[in-house]
DNA sequence: ATGGGGCGTAAAGATTCCGTAAAGGATGTC
DNA sequence: GACATCCTTTACGGAATCTTTACGCCCCAT
């Protein structure tokens, strides 16, 4: 069986700017961070670009020499959602109001530093990285037997408190973060192991099996942690 | 302006900050716009309020008078990936990266124009809706006897849950990808096997069998999965 | 009519994956 | 320095899955 499951996958930003000189400097500034960087001169290539490869994020000028950013924006919007970082030199209100509602994700006011550029560039990758948005999430349950305050770290089984190692816990925080849906086994290492740990899965079932005895999980009976076979896991909480 | 023609669902937005005269003119804007507005005087009161009822965006101050406005960000976090836009007074970069970084999806310097901060609130739940509804809009069939959610990976059959293999299941996504279009057999194998197996269709026989035994698929009657000899197969949607 | 190719079902072997237990190593506290 | 707790690794039984093999069916062309 061929591993081409677990690929680092560093993000692809396309670059969308007329003057070269930003272009290199964002270019440096992206690559130093790990990133995949891509660029286009003008509004056209940027859009040939788009609808060629796919990206993860995009940084464009409104101030582009061949034709208005917004433009370039809104027919970009009609068939993709790739995040969109808008950089302009106009700071006026309206500018901002009209890309933000062209669909565009953020709006950076030039001259901008380039620190905040990139954690506003972490900030949507992050977003979207968070496909399974856990707006869902529980920050506490309780079924009458089991009841679990993330807020405060408190775990009860029946009136008796729960004592959860760091890691444990970490555990039982994302699968609730996400309740309901599916967490990966990779995804659950990379979140409490770090990122280069995404295939050492043989703690992770010494660790769920230990969680489940303290949890009082009886495998016979209902799972508050359901077992997922060669995906991953998922907190289930009324079955 | 976008005509919101589909989500009769308001959004539900809370405003955690400790100057009454922003959480009304904040309140009254809000509430123009059409959105659910919640209240929360202190950061304590706000995570509260976040853990007892479902939201869709929290505005929050950094300035708040009972504890720092990041330490509420980073306990939310802990639990929640709600989308957050953080306002504050201080426009120094490393602020700004600090809270972007500990998750913040947005960052706002005071004073901020209202149109522009309503923009950016319409922007982050547009990003959430798109989640939500687009990206997971093809993995949802339902026709009242069977029932699938590719994204969760939950499938059920007149009530009870149907428990698939990995393979079993990455066949059944990759026909609900073309939904009502036909797949062809070394598409299938390729998809699910990877290139070097496009030959093999010997167990894709095998499992389309198991596939549709599972998904109560009566060959004499309609079937979900229709075969085209020769071809390949295609999941019917609407018979 | 007849033989071949593609299709569907069933069952058996091989392999992988999961869960549990237990031992060794790392870390922090008293 | 002893002890406790936690993390990691190793080992193994059992279950589930994957793959192969075998066989019967239908359709179509010879």
């Amino acid at each position: 069986m061929t591993d081409k499951d677990t690929a680092p996958a560093l993000a692809r930003i396309l670059v969308v700017d007329d003057e070269p000189q930003i272009r290199h400097f964002l270019q440096i500034s992206l690559k130093t961070e790990g990133y995949e960087v891509h660029e286009a001169p003008t509004g056209e290539a940027g859009l040939a670009h788009c609808a060629r490869k796919p990206l993860d994020l995009v940084i464009l000028d409104l101030g582009l020499s061949d034709c208005d950013g917004t433009e370039v924006l809104r027919s970009l919007r009609e068939w993709s959602s790739v995040p969109v970082i808008v950089l302009s030199v106009r700071d006026r209100e309206q500018e901002k109001v009209k890309a933000l509602d062209l669909g565009a994700n953020d709006y950076v006011t030039k001259p901008f530093g380039i620190e905040e550029l990139l954690a506003r560039v972490r900030s949507q990758l992050r977003i979207q990285d968070n496909q399974t948005t856990g707006s869902n999430a529980w920050a506490i349950f309780d079924d009458g037997v089991l009841s679990i305050d993330l807020s405060n770290r408190r775990i009860y089984r029946q009136g008796d408190q729960v004592r959860l190692t760091p890691k444990e816990f970490a555990v039982l925080q994302v699968l609730m973060k996400e309740a309901g849906r599916i967490v990966t086994q990779p995804q659950l290492l990379k979140e409490v192991w770090g990122p280069t740990h995404t295939q050492d899965t043989h703690y992770l079932r010494v660790l769920i099996g230990k969680l489940r005895q303290k949890l009082g999980d009886d495998p016979t009976e209902q799972h508050y942690i359901e077992t997922e076979p060669g995906v991953g896991y998922r907190f289930s909480g009324n079955p």
